[in-house]
DNA sequence: TCTAAATTTGACCAGCTAGTCAAGAATTTT
DNA sequence: AAAATTCTTGACTAGCTGGTCAAATTTAGA
């Protein structure tokens, strides 16, 4: 009772309590992100971010919560950019900025990527209905926009859904399987320009396909 | 010692072995590729199997073994359709049937690509090594047919990896996010036709792009 | 049918798991 | 500086986990 719910100061965090749930949370993506809901242990997210178990119960009241919480902070993250692709732009500009945000984040944050296909693969115990409600709505509105593009002739007529989805597809496959690109590709898929070569191969394919020209 | 290593019968299996075996892979399959190799218990699995742990436990000696099994298996019916990949035959049919066959196993056994995924995601601490040694040269030798095929004006200047990437992405994206994949999609994603439906719009942007043409 | 081998199982164990509890240490407020 | 609050921890528990063992049951070969 007396945990966390308790909150004498009106909702505000203190500045250990804004400290440690941070600390938490990246210990809790990298653990649940590579070893899955029921693998991921308490003692190692905690001993990743650093303190004891006990303390880190002292701030989420159970393993669950502390997966809730990573997990509604990716989704949020996810449908940014997505919900930006805007009607009235340019269709080639408007995709091409949507893959280039979204292979960025597969980039900078592959434990992101990683928690949330591992969280779909599982059958989305938790995401199961945000997928079927609140995400669905917003890919019928972008479908809608995507065969307005289409009827005007400024898109090939491709099927909206799987547009989509094979963008996703592309673009998160470079956060959940950077294990096997690196082993693939090898040491030049450190360096620092290959972000930049990925987007450009994934827009060029996307874009204009594989069929000689 | 007396478990299974002991094979009387020159190293033929008995009907009840091959029974069993078939049906703790298919098991093993199932609960490996939802709970990760942590997450799954072998009591889940045996169950599963319809049979006690014990018993399970008869045919394969420990879980690390039952998972090793299930890897190798599925790794080895991956491989076959990319080796397929004839430098001799048509460019666009080549790869037309190479997305075609992925496709269909993505969809004929989703719990295999599901199963491999997260071994990955895990950083493929069991198929690491196959990833960059094995896997990686036929990759190199797979590049090596595209970029003839890319030199000859056959097929789009492209990147040839970030081509194999983008199929293996968009293809096995129909099995790893299969419940995204319907929740979207509501119940047309179980229909007859649609997997069909599935080749053709994938197909179509990757031979095609999405550029208006 | 009889027998040897193969199959199946319940009872059991040591180690790990999520979570509790009460008490101590650090910090903030007065 | 004292008091109140917040933060941190070690010790503990009940249930689960992978795996063993000896004994019972079933199957197949002569």
């Amino acid at each position: 009772m007396a945990r966390e719910a308790t909150r004498p100061n009106g909702g505000k965090q203190s500045r250990i309590q804004t400290e440690n749930r941070a600390l938490i949370m990246q210990a809790a993506l990298d653990v649940f992100s590579t070893d899955g809901y029921r693998g991921a242990t308490v003692d190692r997210i905690a001993e990743r971010a650093g303190m004891s178990k006990t303390n880190l119960l002292y701030y989420y009241p159970s393993k669950e919560e502390i997966y809730r919480s990573a997990i509604e902070q990716t989704v949020e993250a996810w449908l940014d950019p997505f919900d930006a692709i805007d009607p009235d732009g340019d269709p080639i500009e408007e995709l091409r900025r949507y893959i280039t945000v979204k292979l960025k984040m597969s980039d900078e944050n592959p434990e992101a990527s990683r928690l949330f296909a591992n969280e779909v693969q599982r059958g989305a115990p938790l995401v199961g209905e945000f997928l079927s409600t609140r995400l669905k709505a917003l890919v019928d509105e972008k479908v809608a926009v995507i065969r307005t593009w289409i009827d005007e002739g400024r898109l090939a007529p491709v099927d909206p859904y799987h547009l989509i989805f094979t963008i996703w597809a592309t673009t998160q496959h470079y956060a959940d399987f950077e294990v096997q690109v690196q082993a693939i590709l090898g040491k030049q898929a450190k360096k620092p320009g290959f972000s930049e070569q990925v987007a450009h191969a994934v827009l060029s394919i996307l874009l204009n396909g594989i069929r000689p020209r």
